[in-house]
DNA sequence: AGATGTGAAATTCTTCACAGCG
DNA sequence: CGCTGTGAAGAATTTCACATCT
């Protein structure tokens, strides 16, 4: 498979959401006008980023907005073939843990030191003590992890995450982590985001709206 | 002033982390290279970033720590000229609260619906009702908001933002927003950085491995 | 007519490489 | 010498524009 760059992915992924939400909202076919409205993108970098997962529009009508959620859905599959782990289970992990809960729960463990939430099931996820990883890793087939934990402790988690066997992290701990280069790492520093808006809000260095991180 | 790349931003947002971890850990002097290696970019990226503050670094001492931090500090001062909101007192805006309250609370207002949530102080933060919006955004001179409400109601909440006078938003709900453009915002889907890291983990289109959000 | 798919141009971002300094 | 600051080259990404289809 070749090369597909970071940014296209991520806006198939914005793709998705959106026509899943037109689909639900009974809308039948769309063009790539529109869909580029809807994600602050221009037309032909939609048209461009489904050149990836092949044509599938109709120049009289458009695309069909059910097949095409269900084109990108496939080829962004593996998003399905994996369980996804979530480590830490504070404030942020028990918020993540209920954002993630609907439409279908997208974590299927949890893992604190915490003896209190052991065992116990928040937002219909199972939390385990950090220990079992390996084993539960490998029992779930889990490739994915998101680490919630302080920053302090997050290198250790990472550290025993690729050990496991992980395959990609979403980091929210503000730290630069290190991990071997066959294993995708994403961080959200939410005190970068904060401050980079409050630079465009208010320097008049308007850094050309970009609407989307990631 | 020149329009700055929202890509430099980020990333002079990220040093300003680093360099504040680093002098806290007593660290006097820093090189490109050893900066780059932190944030992981290239160190010809870090000096081409570097520019846009004025240079600032001696070929024989690297970069003074505390002084380049404070350099980045000034230019992105406006960062701590305005009070930053907080709209959306449930799972996640908790979390926000708690995760922003260190090392000085962030947020100088949070707003919601919720009468149980009104008046009381949570993580540092006192609580107002939406109603309020306009008289405590003039008051505290807020520029900036975190929008942290469910899909279905983030619209409603941007409007009334940008009527308020906001110029910057930092969107967590999961639809791309209409904001005029001289308002800046920035959307973090969650569902799409965990669907691009279940992408990238498994697929072997290693999208060659960017390490940072925004 | 008006939309798609796509080479090719334009733009933006990153890296190279070297002059110049301490 | 090795590092900074930076012009210039190189990559990557986005946009243009048009041939093609309905």
């Amino acid at each position: 498979m070749k090369n597909i760059p970071d940014r296209t992915v991520a806006r198939l992924c914005l793709y998705k959401r959106i026509l899943r939400d037109l689909s639900s909202a009974g809308k039948q076919r769309i063009f790539s006008h529109d869909l580029a409205k809807f994600s602050h993108v221009t037309a032909a970098q939609v048209r461009r980023d489904l050149m990836v997962i092949g044509n599938m529009g109709s120049p009289a009508l458009g695309y069909q907005v059910e097949a095409l959620r269900r084109s990108i859905d496939d080829f962004l599959a593996v998003s399905r073939e994996t369980g996804i782990a979530l480590v830490g289970v504070g404030n942020l992990g028990r918020a993540l843990l209920a954002y993630f809960k609907e439409p279908v729960p997208r974590f299927c463990a949890a893992f604190d030191i915490d003896s209190e939430k052991i065992e116990r099931v928040l937002h219909g996820c199972r939390c385990y003590h950090i220990e079992s990883l390996p084993a539960i890793v490998q029992e779930k087939n889990i490739k994915v992890a998101v680490i919630a934990v302080p920053a302090s402790d997050a290198q250790e988690i990472a550290d025993r995450l690729v050990l496991a066997g992980i395959r990609g992290i979403l980091n929210f701990a503000p730290v630069q982590l290190r991990v071997p280069s066959n294993v995708y790492l994403e961080t959200i520093d939410m005190n970068v985001a904060l401050d980079k808006v409050a630079f465009f809000a208010i320097s008049e260095a308007r850094g050309e709206t970009r609407r989307n991180a990631l």
